[in-house]
DNA sequence: TCTGGGGTCCTAGGACCC
DNA sequence: TCTGGGGTCCTAGGACCC
């Protein structure tokens, strides 16, 4: 019998690893995957995070600390496709897979033991099995613990196995810095820095209340728990990272910031199509309405209306997205992003729309659907959402 | 030369209702 | 004649995760 059930496995540079695993050209040279000129880094190999490079890096200075790099846009298709494979390899070993993003995710191994033997063996098998197929590497934590697990796959980087046993999990959490627990951002962890509290030790000899007061009464309560390592939460197996979800959205940077009102309404159609669009193959309809504007200083605001009824509409999702937009009555305010988001998704079969008599609305639901039949059969340029401006 | 895009959850105040 | 109390919904902002 084993006590550390818990395997969390994570693949090493996930995306810099799979858009290189073909090209023996680039084994050797520093390799950053990511977007266009105002994008940010994605993954980066182990070379190029010897210059600094790591994910979440505005490109610009990715490519000043390492203008050697070769830089790769992202393929999510391929990506999605390596990452259900070694979701198969995942589900081989057990049923209680819970995945995390395209690159992670937990294994409860407990019923698995008997006939594959010890964590650490299947956390191996695992990894060889993936390599072998993949040719690609990844690490694993093994714990008693989701949390700890997790904590211990970082430990194991690049291309290891660690495992904490129960009898260690103080001795190996307490030492750590506090931005290591999970809920522990940037913002956080300066916040307890300033209070003194620099190590999770130093969190976990933290009296509660004074916690609470400190980062509010949940997060205070979770840092508590992570700390000591007590946190029982069991792994909860989802299909995948795009289950059952509570809203959609898109959003945008524009190329260049701007202040012309009819980028921005074109803009905010678009990605109104591209979310109802979504909405529509996923079979659900919402009912509260966000707008974001992140304006060119980056402050970010975010305005939201909630509709009388749920819906799939594009127009209807449009236009209160204009309503909110103009309703900000901006002038001369230069933009660097917009989005559109809705909330309170329910299945569109749960809806049954209240028909204002003289109000046509189901029109504008065929319109939709006619739309998606000809971006099924030709693809999105067939048919561009601005032929619903001329008949609004 | 800055800082993506997809999400989730929490907090807090006011409205509204019982 | 003070000023109740609690639950839920709505809105805005913020922090965090990958």
């Amino acid at each position: 019998m084993t006590s550390t059930p818990i395997l969390h496995v994570d693949m090493d540079a996930f995306y810099a690893s799979v858009a290189t695993r073909d090209r023996p050209d680039l084994a050797e040279v520093p390799v950053i995957v990511g977007g266009g000129s105002r994008g940010v880094v994605l993954s980066a190999n182990y070379l190029a995070r010897q210059y600094g490079v790591h994910s979440a890096m505005p490109m610009t200075r990715a490519r000043r600390a390492c203008p050697t790099a070769v830089v790769i846009p992202p393929d999510f298709d391929t990506f999605a496709r390596v990452s259900s494979s070694v979701l198969e390899n995942f589900r081989r070993v057990t049923p209680l897979v819970e995945v995390v993003s395209l690159d992670e995710a937990f294994l409860d191994v407990r019923g698995s033991i008997r006939r594959l033997g010890a964590p650490t063996t299947i956390a191996e098998g695992l990894r060889s099995v993936i390599h072998d197929e993949q040719g690609i590497t990844c690490s694993v934590g093994v714990a008693a613990s989701v949390s700890v697990a997790k904590l211990a796959s970082r430990r194991a980087k690049p291309d290891g196995v660690v495992v904490v046993p129960p009898e260690r999990v103080t001795a190996f959490l307490h030492p750590l810095d506090v931005g290591e627990l999970w809920g522990v951002g940037e913002k956080t962890q300066a916040m307890l820095h300033r209070l003194g509290l620099i190590t999770v030790g130093d969190v976990a000899h933290t009296p509660l209340r004074t916690l609470q007061r400190a980062v509010g009464h949940h997060l205070g309560a979770q840092l508590h728990e992570l700390a000591w390592g007590t946190d029982r939460r069991a792994i909860t197996p989802k299909a995948g990272p795009l289950e059952p979800e509570r809203s959609m959205g898109a959003d945008e940077t524009f190329a260049k910031d701007t202040d012309d009102r009819e980028v921005v309404v074109r803009e905010l159609l678009r990605l109104s199509h591209r979310v109802t669009g979504r909405m529509r193959t996923a079979g659900v309809a919402g009912r509260t309405v966000t707008i974001r504007i992140r304006f060119a200083d980056f402050t970010t605001i975010t305005r939201s209306r909630t509709l009388p009824e749920a819906t799939d509409v594009t127009v209807e999702i449009y236009r209160a997205a204009i309503r909110l937009y103009d309703a900000l009555g901006l002038q001369r305010a230069r933009l660097r992003l917009v989005g559109v988001r809705v909330e309170g998704l329910v299945p569109r079969a749960s809806v049954h729309r209240q028909l204002v008599l003289g109000e046509p609305e189901h029109g504008w639901a065929d319109a939709d659907r006619a739309v998606d039949r000809a971006t099924r059969r030709f693809g999105t340029a067939a048919v561009r959402p601005a032929s619903l401006l001329r008949t609004y």
